[in-house]
RNA sequence: GCCGGAAUAGCUCAACUGGUAGAGCAACUGACUUGUAAUCAGUAGGUUGUGGGUUCAAGUCCUAUUUCCGGCACCA
């Protein structure tokens, strides 16, 4: 998907659309006010105040027929220079504007303004040189978006659109945009037996199908091991906890909201849990620690439930029941930098295990200004802070720094992936945490016999595996690499008169050697099930006829292939292990 | 949660401005016995998300509500 905001030319071009685009809106509805109408990845937007007046998807075909009338026009985009008061008496009618030249720095003595015909817009530039340029555009969708991106705020109208330099290119990402939606992980769970949802279960409480599970427990293996390997402890801990345990971590304070409400029982109240740390301070703290025995790696894949809004819920990529793959690594203030750089490499060997390229590292750090909602301790946080930027230069990591990002008790790393469908989110997380060791008191002996408070690294790698698997099915397109797929084999015998027995003994030896194999001895034509094998997308359909029976071989295709090859049974069995033993990709 | 849109058979979708809900696939039954993406015929399948209302008549109009979709806000 191309990012045009990363596009000169059609950046450029986007922006002016957007001009134009409110054009056409204050010719239609000459009360809208505009606030902004940036240039972002998937084309532009414009934020506007209509009054009363609501738009729909079916106002587009007008507005879009106003501004190839004003494109046609061709007038000049004319860039002009005004000081503050004049464009302060300019805009005077415009409480928006009025807003954003308020808010300038206050050595911004000049602005810009940018005219096109009898439409004038405060705005840094650059542009095209006439609206002619502009030709090939969309509107897209329209939607709510709350003045300045605050809940409090007014809601305002946003309506997004896209612009190309020609018709074949708008056409083409048209149309990538349609195919974007076929890949959704919400309509690939369905079609593909992944998962599914009902309203009596409840809203954002997916369900995990056989096909899913098999998925889930192959991620639970494949991380879990990874994680035995480099000194992970596994525990179990329970799903139900006193609320006083939150008020502890102060997890009830920040989060009581995003929680289910408590439940009273015989003077007690409990909540399902929304996250693990407690627990694993908990076990932690049940014994004394040496320094010794640090770093101690406290690891779960633990249920979590999280009430969120409910316009917040995506299938198994947010809901309110989810698996994180946790961990709570306790360690000393010298072992931080050793801990969080194999977190990161362990992070990069999944990403490269799983083909994950198109991530974005981000340093979330506090913002220091908000004393609400971070844990009140400035030494803290710029020490926490500093050591974790200066460990990601060590490593010579590409990273962005988001103030205002942090968790309340610390700053961290988030690796973040752009899905096929919506929004980026993230993946990866690795947080350092000088707080909640404090809250629960926790302690280590060091070597002059004193008491020191651990510090924790709070991790997730495939961070949800609900999310995770989201993220890979959209990514491979529900072709998922052998070793992940819920049939990894699917054997049709010709005829069910002739090579059913055959068949069978095949199946038989796949399942000894753990394949996950189908047998489809349906009463249906060979084309069909062939058909039924690749829209199901099993990676390795095997034939099976008098020719393999006779010489005691196979033939199989590959998922995607329409080529087919014969091999003996030994050579297909020990080639497939390699294959799922690689977690070799699936070619699409 | 907020703004907007949508909800019809297990799935994907039809039903013009109100006039007795229809198709393909899937399921089931039977025939066919198959060499790499859909064999043929038949059967069954619905209180049109739910509750109110308007009307001689509602899938269609109004209203409330639930869920889903697109954004916004949120995301320990």
């Amino acid at each position: 998907m191309i990012n045009i905001k990363e596009d000169e030319k059609l950046s450029v071009m986007n922006h002016s659309c957007a001009h134009l685009m409110a054009q056409a809106i204050k010719h239609l509805y000459p009360n809208a006010k505009f606030w902004v109408g940036p240039v972002i990845e998937e084309g532009f937007y414009y934020d506007i105040d209509l009054g009363d007046i609501t738009l729909t998807e079916e106002d587009f075909p007008a507005i879009e027929k106003e501004m190839k009338k004003l494109a046609k026009d061709g007038k000049r985009i004319v860039r002009h220079e005004i000081s503050k008061n004049e464009a302060l008496d300019m805009f005077k009618d415009d409480p928006y504007k009025i807003d954003l030249i308020s808010r300038m720095d206050e050595d911004e003595t000049v602005i810009s303004c940018y005219s096109q015909g009898d439409f004038t817009d405060l705005c840094r530039g650059p542009h095209v040189d006439t609206v002619k340029e502009l030709k090939n555009f969309k509107l897209l969708k329209v939607s709510g978006a709350y003045w300045k991106g605050d809940s409090k705020n007014k809601m305002l109208q946003r309506i997004y659109g896209v612009c190309f330099d020609t018709p074949e290119r708008l056409e083409e990402h048209l149309n990538m945009l349609e195919e974007a939606k076929m890949r959704d992980h919400r309509k690939l769970g369905k079609e593909l037996d992944i998962f599914m949802v009902d309203d009596l279960v409840g809203r954002g409480l997916p369900m995990f199908l056989p096909n899913g599970y098999i998925i889930w427990q192959e991620l639970e293996d494949y991380i879990k091991t990874k994680e035995r390997k480099l000194g992970y402890l596994h525990v179990m801990t329970p799903c139900v906890g006193n609320v006083e345990l939150y008020k502890t971590s102060g997890h009830w304070d920040h989060y009581k909201d995003n929680m289910f409400p408590a439940m009273e029982v015989e003077g007690e109240s409990f909540v399902l849990r929304p996250m693990n740390c407690p627990h694993h301070m908990m076990i932690y703290g049940r014994d004394l620690h040496s320094y010794r025995d640090l770093p101690i790696r406290i690891a779960e894949i633990a249920h979590d439930f999280r009430y969120e809004a409910s316009g917040a819920l995506k299938g198994i990529e947010r809901g309110r029941h989810f698996c994180q793959n946790d961990s709570h690594i306790f360690c000393t203030k010298e072992q931080i930098e050793q801990e969080f750089k194999s977190v990161v490499d362990l992070i990069l060997d999944v990403y490269k295990d799983f083909n994950i390229t198109n991530y974005r590292c981000v340093l979330s750090l506090r913002d220091p200004k908000d004393k609400e909602k971070y844990y009140p301790d400035d030494e803290m946080w710029d020490k926490a802070e500093e050591e974790l930027r200066r460990v990601l230069k060590d490593l010579k990591i590409d990273f962005t720094e988001e103030i205002g990002e942090a968790a309340f008790y610390g700053p961290k790393l988030d690796v973040n992936v752009q899905p096929a469908v919506g929004n980026e989110y993230t993946l990866s997380t690795c947080q350092l945490d000088f707080c909640l060791p404090m809250k629960f008191d926790l302690k280590y002996v060091d070597s002059d016999g004193s008491k020191k408070t651990p510090v924790v690294l709070h991790r997730a790698i495939l961070g949800s595996l609900d999310r995770f698997m989201a993220y890979i099915i959209e990514e491979t397109k529900g072709a998922l690499p052998t070793w992940l797929a819920p049939t990894q084999v699917s054997v049709i015998p010709v005829s069910n008169e002739h090579h059913l027995e055959y068949s069978k003994k095949i199946v038989d030896i796949l399942k000894e050697n753990d394949i996950r194999v189908n047998l489809d001895d349906r009463d249906e034509k060979l084309g069909y099930r062939m058909r039924e094998a690749q829209t199901h997308k099993i990676p390795y359909t095997l034939v099976i006829g008098d020719k393999e029976k006779d010489s005691n071989t196979v033939n199989y295709r590959k998922y995607g292939s329409q080529d087919t090859i014969s091999l003996s049974t030994e050579e297909f069995v020990s080639m497939i292990k390699k294959v799922i033993d690689s977690k070799e990709l699936l070619n699409k």
